[in-house]
DNA sequence: TAGATTGTTAATCGATTAACAATC
DNA sequence: TAGATTGTTAATCGATTAACAATC
């Protein structure tokens, strides 16, 4: 039974928030100590931890410490990937920052522009080239994952040299849906839809939102 | 029939496709072509496009100006929010410049920041201010919509205040869950878990990621 | 023991896809 | 007309929730 992109970035999140946000003297947590959290059914949290191989105990819940352990194995988390930010405006230069301390195995080690004003520069310490150059420090460098940061106007034909350099994922921040061929991983993450969705349901008072959380103080 | 959050999110993005990335001389589109740009099946653009109350034609498929038409009636599009940037870090400050000029009625009015150095300036034309001010300006500047960028260990505490001084809805990028009041409208992007999903699937040969493109020369 | 929490199954809910008569 | 595409229904699929015996 093969995890569903649902439970893994659930997973992710659950890790995050033990290793990052809860507190160091708690050794034991609760179902629905995690669901309050996260805003999920403490139903949903112990089937996502189902398929961890790992087991609480009635009464006593997690153990917090082999629950990340878990995670991270189920997760593969000990695997180092090779990142490459494509497109170094604003956005693209921000994630790197951003994302440049989250997590030790996914390392951003290369840009890329077409802008020869960013090319063969070191922008956060990270060096960026010009795109002509990615299939071969792709190769050089072991880049598997691009996070693709152009402008709507541009995403696809970066996209079909990406592939063509032999891209593994693809992480699409561009306005635009890219096709890809079947093998490569890709996900999307539309800023303006997702600020439009929130307009939407701040007017109505019809339509629920996907995401509603208790009020802290209830 | 209320539309579903799912549903409201991909009639944006038709939107934006069709806005943006069509082509000016197409005035008709059938649902498999729609399908084939987003990645989507026909059935699911048929479906997605019944709830606008505009029908195309069987053999003529849908007029592109009416379908954009439609979908900004059933958004409300003519609606202006005035937003504000909390957390004026890197990713802030990029957003501020990418989403400023994506949508004219999203307007991006004011930025909030803690750090004493970044308040009391202008950002990318966008005045910055103290975040104890927040009630202040958003009732002067009626903002409804935060977009919150900072950092974890600081989100829910800025929440309550945002929660406090009125806020409608909240576009959450910070890499925790953050706990709202029902009524309040919340979307939540986790860059980090999005990119760990990549880089999962990257590696795992038998799990399948949530969304697939058909290679485009096939 | 009594009570709380677990893992897991079954029931429910919602979203996607397939199918097809109607239509241009 | 013949063939392609539509809107819509029914079938399928997958994800969430409820329920509960087992257990500490």
């Amino acid at each position: 039974m093969s995890i569903s992109s649902k439970v893994m970035g659930r997973l992710t999140r659950y890790r995050a928030l033990l290793t990052e946000y809860f507190p160091k003297d708690k050794l034991h947590v609760f179902s629905h100590e995690l669901a309050t959290m996260m805003g999920f059914s403490a139903s949903q949290v112990r089937r996502d931890l189902m398929c961890l191989g790992y087991f609480g105990v009635p009464r006593y819940g997690y153990e917090v410490k082999e629950l990340i352990h878990h995670i991270n194995d189920v997760l593969d988390a000990s695997k180092v990937h090779h990142v490459a930010v494509v497109g170094a405006g604003n956005l693209g230069r921000a994630l790197m920052s951003f994302l440049g301390s989250r997590r030790a195995t996914l390392k951003i080690v290369a840009a890329f522009d077409d802008d020869p004003q960013l090319a063969n520069r070191l922008i956060n310490g990270v060096p960026c080239y010009a795109m002509d150059r990615a299939e071969e420090i792709m190769k050089h460098q072991g880049i598997t994952i691009a996070i693709l940061c152009v402008p709507g106007s541009a995403a696809q034909r970066v996209t079909d040299r990406l592939v063509i350099a032999g891209i593994k994922g693809i992480l699409n921040f561009a306005p635009v849906p890219i096709r890809i061929p079947v093998g490569i991983a890709l996900e999307e993450i539309d800023v303006t839809s997702a600020l439009e969705r929130v307009a939407f349901y701040t007017t109505s008072r019809t339509g629920t939102p996907k995401k509603r959380r208790n009020s802290p103080q209830e």
